[in-house]
DNA sequence: GTTCCTTCTGTAAACGTTTACAATACCTTT
DNA sequence: AAAGGTATTGTAAACGTTTACAGAAGGAAC
């Protein structure tokens, strides 16, 4: 069988005797009709192996069951909660997930992806932990499918977003290892770029506020990936001034750790490590890693509930936890 | 602007003065027109903000260039690889990925995930890591739609797939740890059913052939996750008569690992630990996991090829490497 | 017997695109 | 001047579905 010759409602009608309409409205529980035509549709639908063209039923319905959720494509391992949240409650509104990957910073790829899910007509779109340029916002809002944007921000204020608020995550980091002592904290791994920058300035407004210096070299920009944090380390372990880390992500952490270690020196014996995120990995690796865990459940869920239950929301900061592992230690003077 | 007034050809047409067939050749590069009137009509599509329908293209093409990959949403940690290689290979040949998550075994969401797709006419379906049962099986074949099983093997001769041996797998993990002088040797967190469960025929095979002696005890199942590893310790240590433990994923592994340390033992002094897969992650934790890895990029690119250049492949075995690392030691008598 | 419901089914247009075929205009060749 | 070719554009049908509207058949009420 090939695909030009799949059973279509045509062949059903022929079939049974009845119009293409009847056919349909049975199909799709519209309209009422006598039991014996329903059951006979049917069951000729079910023995001829009927699928329905989507494109058809799209085309005239001028839209479709769909939810896109399109990720950053960078190795980062929170984005499946998200998307776990997503799908769950899709399954339970009856509506279908994609999902496609783009760079995270690859305008090009950002743009193939979205036209792709906007010429098909979704529902809407989801778009995680992308920073979007502004040719790309323009195309999102050229078209009046709704977005949005989680677990980044975005300037624009057409497109909502949710995520947590970066800079109260550097600021609290900060205060965290200060409250424990610590004086002479690093930041590494972070983007020059984008909303997740301001997880710097949060971290220099709190080290300011406590009348304390940062040299130039302790701020370490990066991508957030376990090379990042093997890397850094090199640049911290030239001067051995630093008694503490801050890393942009859960692997960040764990790069470091095991540069850390490679050097024979301990954490938090020797260093004090924090990540932000707080996926499954801090409970994994030994000593498990200090974070500033984020809600990324409900990250997803607020989503794909803003795509479905109406559209209320335009930007929200959802909380973020400090979970204390075994990652940090209180420093005595 | 709603949906309902998108840009179409046919407004296009009525602003350049031309027919739908012109714009539409022209925004498809087809036929031969003046360039003039190319100019013309790209720039007013350009300005009116025109995205195709796709729905309507591919109504009357009777297909679409998407490739479904439909993923098993368990937690494993492998299948970024094969996406990674489904989407690099792809996006050379300008064809689309859709990921739709399904549950392992649960007929009703893998149904549901290939219904969604095969509706919309998907030009290849790709199924990663999921064990299909009958009636999945057949409304496969029911449709002209290509499709081919990663990581699985499948008994029906209709589906190709691509995959390691798993008989191999274990016999070599197996040999591995008897090579090292290990005898009483554990395997850990296969689940009962599937083609992954001939890991367990392979290290049967192998201990018989060695005329080693396997106790029941010994063989646990599961469903390669971190928390079997953890929980199946817990029956191990009961005992504690095996020197050595095959995990069924890295997750696994490292679940093991972890429950061990927990006890004041070491790996690899008191307890050896394989694991199947050889991701990113062995190489994150220390002590680092020796693994049986999988070639999981090729097996993307041989599932992408398959549905991309021609249909060659029926099944295929994909090589494996034993790859030591540090949480195995050679165990003197 | 007329009118009015109700229940079921059919007719036909519409969705936006692609493409085979026809048509036109203009240019070359004889 | 006729014939043939080429370059460009238009006409119209087709893809498979949905749905507003019309129609038919039967029953109930007067």
């Amino acid at each position: 069988m090939t695909l030009q010759n799949r059973v279509t409602i045509k062949d059903i009608a022929k079939a049974t005797q009845l119009s293409v309409a009847t056919v349909s409205r049975i199909l799709h529980k519209k309209g009422q009709h006598s039991s014996v035509t329903v059951k006979r549709v049917t069951e000729t639908a079910n023995k001829m192996g009927y699928v329905r063209n989507t494109s058809a039923a799209d085309l005239v319905n001028q839209k479709s069951r769909i939810v896109a959720v399109i990720v950053s494509n960078t190795k980062s391992n929170f984005s499946e909660h998200i998307i776990d949240a997503i799908e769950s409650k899709a399954a339970s509104d009856d509506l279908n997930v994609f999902i496609l990957h783009a760079g995270n910073r690859d305008e090009q790829s950002q743009l193939k992806a979205i036209k792709t899910v906007i010429e098909r007509a979704v529902m809407g779109i989801i778009l995680v932990s992308l920073e979007l340029d502004d040719n790309v916002l323009t195309t999102l809002n050229s078209t009046s499918i709704p977005s949005i944007c989680l677990s980044t921000s975005v300037k624009d204020t057409a497109i909502p977003f949710v995520t947590s608020d970066n800079y109260q995550m550097g600021y609290a980091a900060t205060q965290l290892m200060i409250d424990k002592g610590h004086t002479k904290i690093a930041i590494a791994g972070i983007p020059t770029a984008g909303s997740i920058n301001q997880r710097i300035a949060g971290y220099l407004q709190c080290m300011s506020d406590h009348h304390l210096r940062v040299e130039p070299d302790w701020i370490q920009y990066g991508t957030c990936t376990y090379d990042d944090g093997e890397k850094t380390w090199q640049v911290y372990a030239k001067k051995r001034e630093i008694t503490c880390a801050i890393c942009a992500s859960d692997l960040t952490a764990i790069g470091m750790l095991n540069a850390i270690t490679e050097m024979g020196l301990k954490v938090p014996d020797d260093i004090s490590l924090v990540s932000f995120d707080g996926t499954d990995i801090v409970d994994m690796v030994r000593p498990r890693i200090t974070s500033i865990s984020q809600s990324f459940y409900e990250m997803g869920l607020a989503g794909i509930k803003f795509l479905t239950d109406g559209r209320t929301i335009q930007k929200q900061y959802l909380p973020f936890k400090i979970v204390e592992r075994e990652s940090t230690r209180r420093l005595e003077k």
